[in-house]
DNA sequence: CGTCTATTTGAATGTACTCAAAAGCGGTGG
DNA sequence: CCACCGCTTTTGAGTACATTCAAATAGACG
C-alpha cells in the first residue's frame, strides 16, 4: 500500500524495520474523487498528504472570485497548507483532486511524535521542505522577470507529463495568465516553429 | 557578538551550555562593506550567513543583464543560496551587501557536524526553512495575481521599515516591476490619499 | 563643487486583459 | 448511436496597465 513512500523516506534517511513500522501506523489513507476538496480555505489544515495516485491542486481565490493555482501535486509528491498545518490557523487555501486521487495522511501529533520518537524525520521533512523552497524561489523570479511565453515554455519542459494530464486553462491559472493568453501563446508557437 | 544568533535559536530549539559552545565554535565571522559581494552566480555559496548587522540582497541577473531581487536579508535572518550550498553546485544568484554588514557564518562540513552531534539542530533549520517557503509561496501568488500597485501595498505594509532602508529602485526590481512604473505608482497614491 | 546615480516625467509602444462569441470536445440520456 | 448540454478552447476587437526610450530634475558622495 505505502511502498512509493517508504521508498520516497528512504532514499533520504535510513529507517530500520522498527521505524518503518512505527511510521507506517500512524499513516492513514485516504480517497478522494474528482473534484473533491482535500482542504478548504478557512478551516484548519489537518493533514500532510503524500500522493500515492492521482494529482491535485492547490489554489487561491482572490476577491474577485478568481482561482490561482500555487501548485498541482502528483505521485510522490507531498500537498497540504504547511502553515495552517503547523500554526493551526484556517488556511487561505483550496486543495481539490482534478483527478481520482488517494492519498497517505500524517496528522499533526503524528507528526511530532514522530519526530520526537524517530528525530531522522526532521531531516527527513527539512530535505522535502528545502526543495520546495528552492523551486518556488525559482517560480518567484521567473514570474516577476520573465514575460507569459517564457515562464509558459518553462513550464512546457519542466513538467511535460502534467501538460497532458491537466486542462489548459489550470495551467493557465498556474502561469498567472488568462486562458485566453495561454491559448494565443500556444498558437504563436506553432506556426513559429513547424 | 553572537548573541542575537543565540537567542534567535533558543526561541526555536533549546540548548544547554555545551551545545551552545559548540555552536558557536563552529561560526566564523565576517564583514562587509556595501557592495561586497557575500557570493556571485557561477561559484558554489559556501556559506549560510546569519545577519547580525546590515542588509543584503540575493538577486539573479537575465540574459539581458537585468537584475530581479529575490530577497532581502536585513539582522536576524539568514542568506544564502540553500541549493548551491547543499548541493554543491553553482549558484544562479548573486548576494551582495546594501549596506555595511556583519554576518555570523557556517560552512556545509560545520552544519553537518552540527546536526550528527545536536540533532536538535535539523529542527531549528526545518522551522527556518519552513517559514521561508510559505512566505515565497505566498509571493508566488502575489506576482501571478495582482497588479502592480496591490503588491507595492502589501510589500509597504509588511515591510515598512526596509522601504524606509532600501533605494527605489530595488524595490522596484524586487516588486518584479521597473523604476519608471514605481514612481508613477506612488505618485498616483500620494495623489489620492491625502 | 562637480560627478555619478536615483528619481521623476513624458510620449509612444507592447503585452496581456476584458468582453463577446464561435468552435470544439466529452459525457449523458433519450 | 446520435443529439444535446456543459465546459474548454479558440478567435476577434477594443482597452488597460506596464514597458521602453528619452530627457529633465533631484540627491548623494567624494
Amino acid at each position: 500500500m505505502y511502498e512509493s513512500l517508504l521508498q520516497h523516506v528512504s532514499r533520504r534517511i535510513r529507517l530500520d524495520k522498527a521505524e518503518e513500522d512505527f511510521f507506517i501506523s500512524v499513516i492513514k489513507h485516504q480517497k478522494l474523487r474528482k473534484k473533491q476538496f482535500f482542504t478548504q480555505a478557512g478551516e484548519v489544515c489537518k493533514y500532510s498528504g503524500y500522493v500515492l495516485k492521482g494529482c491535485l491542486r492547490t489554489y487561491e481565490v482572490d476577491k474577485d472570485g478568481n482561482e490561482h493555482i500555487l501548485q498541482f501535486s502528483i505521485e510522490d509528491w507531498w500537498v497540504g497548507d504547511l502553515y495552517s498545518f503547523f500554526t493551526g490557523t484556517p488556511s487561505r487555501y483550496f486543495v481539490d483532486a482534478l483527478e481520482p486521487t488517494e492519498l497517505a495522511l500524517i496528522d499533526l501529533a503524528s507528526q511530532e511524535l514522530l519526530y520526537e520518537k524517530v528525530p531522522k524525520f526532521e531531516r527527513y521533512f527539512r530535505l522535502l521542505v528545502q526543495n520546495a523552497f528552492v523551486a518556488s524561489q525559482r517560480r518567484v523570479v521567473s514570474a516577476i522577470s520573465k514575460p507569459a511565453e517564457e515562464r509558459y515554455l518553462e513550464f512546457h519542459k519542466r513538467y511535460p507529463t502534467l501538460e497532458q494530464r491537466i486542462p489548459q486553462h489550470q495551467i493557465a491559472s498556474y502561469l498567472g495568465i488568462t486562458p485566453e493568453s495561454l491559448s494565443r501563446i500556444r498558437k504563436q508557437l506553432s506556426n513559429r516553429k513547424p
